[in-house]
DNA sequence: TTTCTTTGTGGGAACGCTCCCGCAGCGATC
DNA sequence: GATCGCTGCGGGAGCGTTCCCACAAAGAAA
């Protein structure tokens, strides 16, 4: 039951001004935070403020100074692990920092939908822009916006000149492949996410270089699309292999997919294959067996790429090189085995 | 590499106005499509908006309209499958409508910090709210705001008088239940979600009732958290029971770490023990066995939820009584068999 | 003393829209 | 032929802030 509020018109900083016995102009001092106003004006100011739950009306200001408090965030809409975790993550970070987020997510990840999704943001005026959109096709459509609004891409090309906060996936799948290779595994296969996104194309690259430091035979690459199903597909396939005892999969859902397959080929692990996922969803230590993975520290991104982001607020001056990199961890679990004697 | 694009203040409408030969207020008349204006210089004043590159200030409507079209969402922030599925169907749904969503994540479900949420969302004046707080003490916390801002509760508690959407988590609970039983199961166990979330309730509730109408004794109810972990934990316990050979868990991650309990105690799924679980996540489909499920239809959801909002919105009477529930589907796999031959 | 700065305050304009009202032109009605 | 209503359009006010400038009082420097 809702109680009966009457706001015929919520108060505003006038009717603050005039119950204060000052000026409009004396609250707004107060409510910014200027100097130049006395504590005892202050005070009664505030008082006021108090007695009447007055609130600023944040689109008034907005229109004024031309921004707003809320930071467009950019996100392909899924439900995907990564992203949905970053959102979140987000969210909270630029809370903390007293800013509101907007979401505006694209169904899918094409130049089009992606500038159109940034168009609404600056529609809103928002103060800056972050998009977490790892995809090549992200990059035009970010090149033909304005120059002065802020923005902070996450996981994007490390080849064009913007501001960015990315995951160290190089550093983490080569990360999971020597843990594989250290574990006596002549090779290592790699089930790999779709290609035409930055993170599978690190976990690729991290791949391919820790092979080639060992001196590991590079076997093919499978391909796959973050999906459970797909790790179950190219699983079919591994399965039959016998020289394959070593896999490290794209992600944990990869993972899960390959266990499967394995699991009804009738091929243990980790006794005869070993496998490490990446990302380490909250489920992966309950997988049969316990997945070994990659963890990525989402917090630690979000957190980096508002810091950048409100960096770029408040000088004006997007400082188009800087760049964080966060390197993710592994977690040693159970799905890692030395190979079976032969 | 950005474009330079220069842009000493954006084009505004007198510019517009001024292009088309025609005062503000046509350029205002065309952009709201209203009628009274010749098809002539409608033609005119879409030519000089094209040519400018006009877009128009969401800010300055707000101010004077005193709302936006934007959709304040409260929802838990967390990675949960089923709030974060529903975030994301939500803004699509929202964006089909014209509307921009503002996500105002809460990191404890307490009273207190979803009305900090609501709060921070009255202050963007947005057009309406969208609660997913499945817990009792979001009651309190939204029974104080004022009667006439749109307001849609998401699985929130039925007894409160507001705007409903629920997925009906009794009749999934039953059929789930029923599922079990219908395979010749004396008895179903259930290890729930957290006690104080709605849908938890919701569906220990299914689960009793289906054991009621079937005669059937009701086992001491095990209480999880959503989590694998919960899952392992009540499985380690119920991995010793002789007696339990069926199991609706609260959702498939809870599912998720029985299995892994089972296997490590050797008890085997669907032959000696039958699991069904809730939420239809994704890879339920690839667990070891195939997880039997009930899947909720977050989309419809979703879109229920936006269409009430708006009806609200157009309207401007909050329509207290207005309910949807959405049915979930059971999806049989593989995790159901019947009794073990005793 | 006079002048200059500093501190606290107030009065307006402006931000970019929408809303209210007025008004000319024109066909229909009495 | 006068009145009415309807269509198409423009002028101005106002939404609730912040920003720019003015200005009085009080102390510091000349």
């Amino acid at each position: 039951m809702r109680v009966s509020v009457k706001r015929g018109r919520p108060p505003g900083m006038m009717d603050v001004a005039r119950l204060a016995g000052v000026s409009h102009q004396t609250v707004s001092r107060v409510l910014n935070e200027h100097k130049n106003v006395s504590e005892q004006t202050r005070l009664k100011v505030r008082a006021a403020i108090a007695e009447l739950g007055y609130r600023p009306n944040r689109t008034a200001r907005a229109l004024v100074t031309g921004t707003s408090k809320v930071i467009g965030v950019v996100a392909p809409n899924t439900a995907l692990y990564g992203p949905s975790s970053m959102l979140t993550a987000f969210e909270q970070a630029a809370q903390e920092s007293g800013f509101a987020v907007n979401v505006g997510s694209v169904r899918s990840l094409n130049e089009r939908s992606i500038a159109d999704a940034v168009e609404r943001h600056l529609d809103q005026r928002v103060a800056g822009l972050v998009v977490i959109a790892p995809v090549a096709s992200a990059g035009p459509a970010l090149a033909r916006l304005p120059e002065d609004v802020p923005l902070v891409t996450i996981d994007g090309d490390p080849e064009r000149a913007s501001t960015l906060v990315t995951v160290d996936q190089v550093a983490g799948a080569r990360a999971a492949t020597e843990h594989l290779l250290e574990a006596g595994h002549s090779t290592v296969w790699h089930i790999s996410g779709p290609a035409d996104w930055f993170d599978a194309a690190g976990r690729v690259r991290g791949w391919e270089e820790a092979l080639k430091a060992a001196g590991a035979e590079q076997p093919p690459l499978l391909t796959g699309d973050w999906s459970a199903e797909s790790g179950y597909r190219n699983g079919k396939l591994l399965a039959r292999l016998p020289e394959v005892t070593a896999v490290f999969t794209a992600n944990d859902h990869i993972a899960l997919g390959l266990l499967r397959a394995l699991s009804e080929h009738g091929r243990r692990v980790p006794e005869e294959i070993s496998i490490v996922g990446f990302d380490d969803v909250p489920q992966a230590a309950y997988y049969t067996p316990p997945l070994t993975t990659v963890r990525p520290d989402f917090d630690a991104v979000a957190t980096a790429g508002v810091e950048l982001l409100l960096a770029q607020i408040e000088s004006g001056t997007p400082d188009l090189s800087a760049r964080r990199t966060i390197a993710p961890t592994l977690i040693p679990r159970d799905s890692v085995a030395p190979p079976p004697a032969r």
